[in-house]
DNA sequence: ACACTTATGTAAATGTGTTAAACTATGTAG
DNA sequence: CTACATAGTTTAACACATTTACATAAGTGT
């Protein structure tokens, strides 16, 4: 509950601004005065800020309606730039985005040993994540604000304001409080979060429609849920929102490992896949870590195998059945399907999409179930990172 | 997305130094001013307004811990009443509160027939709704505000910001604009929401911690559910949020009217108890309508009959698996049962917590379930007329 | 008594958005 | 080509709210 003044007020009337220009590819003065409400006089004020701080580019002049040509102004989405890392357990994306989310530089690299299935260590993840960092600074183009940031997204439980992390049950990580290693070193801003609110938090940017409500439903070798509600991310009381992983679907269903039944997790993950391969009898070679089996049942359905197939629709009609409960609980403007999972949508969508309709109260039918962006997470960790350092809001609560 | 000035920005600032000195029993300019940031001018400046709008009184002086006494403030809660109306199918129950939810004046009327079972008709509902309001609007206490508006809760769907009602599905009612009626014949302000909502800003502004999640849900002939997250109502893209009672958790569970099976709603309903009495052969008088066996099964209950103890906990154990879902879902700080189903909470509520506590995950099972305040709806019906009369932002999405 | 501490009030300074008018650039009509 | 109308931008006076600095009030401790 903080208190407002004149440079609280307008930085937020700037932000208004800057908004506005961001979500018009080319506007003017006028425009943006007409659609926030303040008057012309205070709009070029902030517009001439914006043009010095290097957000704002004026490009030109407009069409004339019948009297002086407007000049146009163009969000500069080039200004500054973020680093994103997606930390997964078989690998690690690291990206460079500007300020709209656009990839200037990648980097995938390999953390599981193919051979040995042997994961990675806290140690050398670190070793890992430095490593891609300073690598991916190398490659950040100049810009007036040069870089603002470090996003870290990781599959566990984080806590996003103090940036420690839990638990990471896949890489078998707690405690670790990785965040403070990284911003002495790098003398940035480093942000940590979970994976499913860095895709959440993506997608959202991306549609850019303010307000909304989106659900990110990252099904991996487990299933994170992002929750985007009214335009901002839901973390909860400890951080822990959106495990609709562990959501009952069946009450003596499978047992998982959470200590309860007929999770959600359990029928609609990267593992449940393998028990769905085995109940249909399907043999797939015991060498192979998990992640890659995916992939190679992901190849064999391509190639038409109809049992391959068969395997990915039951995993379709539990995603459906859970994306259901999801739009029933929180009645959101769009659900989109990240994870692993999502590399094979189009051999569960159909299934996942008609359960969804059948399923789903008559009012959410109709609600969009789509795929992720590729690099979500990554991108998204790029841009929380961002969006904490440039559009944090001076005053607690305001959007 | 709207502007901010010097009056908006004045409004934000009172609005902070008023929820301060509500949510303090007593408290002092300079306390003010420490919590909130402000300089000790400025909240001078903003308590003196709040003295001439009556919101604040001055009550004598403090201790003084070694200068000058202060002079102590207070939240006059009788600044200003508003009316809340909860329309149930058997009954209605219309409160004046004053503007800490206190009840000044209260009345219950029967609506349903209890001899034919017959529901009442739309435009006898609108009749009495308007008796029982002009009723209330006699008991209102004097005070510097008069009342500020009428709040009314509805177990159905609605449209929040229009008033409109699409559906309320246990009074066979539909398409209705009540608010326009009662807004002209009233000329006050007209709220119009789901019970469950107006159940859950009750139970928020009881316990009145500023950002906290609060997850009402309200068992009743179904199941709705009404969320306060991160200190606010969310509604969703239609105002739909909560239908937590048509989430699946037998994947081919009981048949629902909502086309699903195996829905939460038909497991931990009035209606559902209907048919654990039958599955335990359990003899109702097959005359007594709805509503009334609940409470004979509570009243046999409490003469000690197991079996129909037994039936309640049953439900108990249904409750117990959603609301770990909604618990796992959404992390709240706590979890609230109403609705008619809550009058039974002695019989079911340990078999409730038990189930609750296995089927969470481990950092969820600690979050408390409680009981719900009687009348916590109509309560929470007039809350949210006080609360858009009174608080509402002059910015969007401004806390 | 005196110095110090705490609480509150007052007046000038500062910063912000608003309003209204002046200014600039451009197009259209005669 | 000139006069006029239109659209966009800038400037100056003003209103409002917060801050800063100082003054005042009223207690405590030595």
């Amino acid at each position: 509950m903080m208190n407002i003044d004149a440079s609280a007020m307008r930085l937020l009337n700037r932000a208004s601004v800057l908004r506005y220009i961001r979500d018009h590819k080319l506007t003017t003065r006028i425009a943006i005065s007409e659609a926030t409400g303040l008057t012309r006089a205070t709009v070029s004020s902030l517009v001439e800020t914006l043009l010095e701080e290097g957000f704002v580019d004026e490009v030109g002049y407009g069409a004339s309606s019948g009297g002086r040509k407007p000049v146009m102004l163009r969000f500069n989405a080039d200004a500054a730039y973020s680093i994103g890392v997606d930390v997964q357990i078989s690998h690690m994306t690291t990206v460079v985005c500007n300020i709209r989310g656009d990839i200037a530089y990648k980097n995938v690299r390999r953390l599981l040993n193919a051979q040995t299935g042997q994961k990675i260590d806290q140690l050398s993840l670190l070793e890992w994540i430095q490593t891609e960092v300073k690598a991916a600074l190398a490659h950040v183009p100049p810009s007036p604000h040069g870089i603002t940031g470090i996003g870290l997204a990781v599959p566990g439980l984080v806590n996003f304001t103090t940036g420690f992390i839990y638990h990471l049950p896949n890489l078998s990580i707690s405690n670790w409080g990785i965040r403070e290693v990284l911003q002495e070193q790098f003398a940035l801003p480093v942000y940590v979060d979970n994976d499913a609110n860095c895709g959440a938090f993506a997608e959202y940017e991306k549609r850019n429609v303010p307000k909304s409500s989106i659900i990110y439903v990252n099904a991996g070798i487990g299933v994170g849920v992002g929750l985007i509600l009214n335009g901002q991310l839901f973390r909860g009381r400890d951080g822990l929102a959106g495990e609709f992983g562990h959501m009952t679907i069946e009450e003596n269903g499978v047992p998982c490992s959470c200590g309860n039944r007929g999770c959600f997790e359990q029928y609609a993950s990267e593992q449940s896949l393998m028990r769905y391969l085995e109940e249909l009898q399907i043999h797939v070679s015991p060498s192979a870590e998990i992640s890659s089996i995916l992939e190679q049942v992901i190849y064999e359905s391509y190639l038409g195998s109809e049992k391959y197939q068969f395997a990915f629709e039951r995993l379709g009609t539990y995603l459906g059945i859970g994306m259901a409960n999801i739009a029933n609980a929180l009645n959101p403007d769009e659900i989109v399907l990240g994870g692993r999972v999502s590399m094979a949508y189009k051999f569960l969508s159909e299934r996942m999409i008609s359960t969804f309709k059948q399923r789903a109260i008559s009012q959410n039918r109709e609600i969009p179930i789509v795929m992720g962006y590729v690099n979500g997470v990554a991108i998204g960790a790029a841009g929380i990172a961002m969006n904490e350092s440039l559009f944090a809001s001076p005053v607690a609560s305001v959007g």
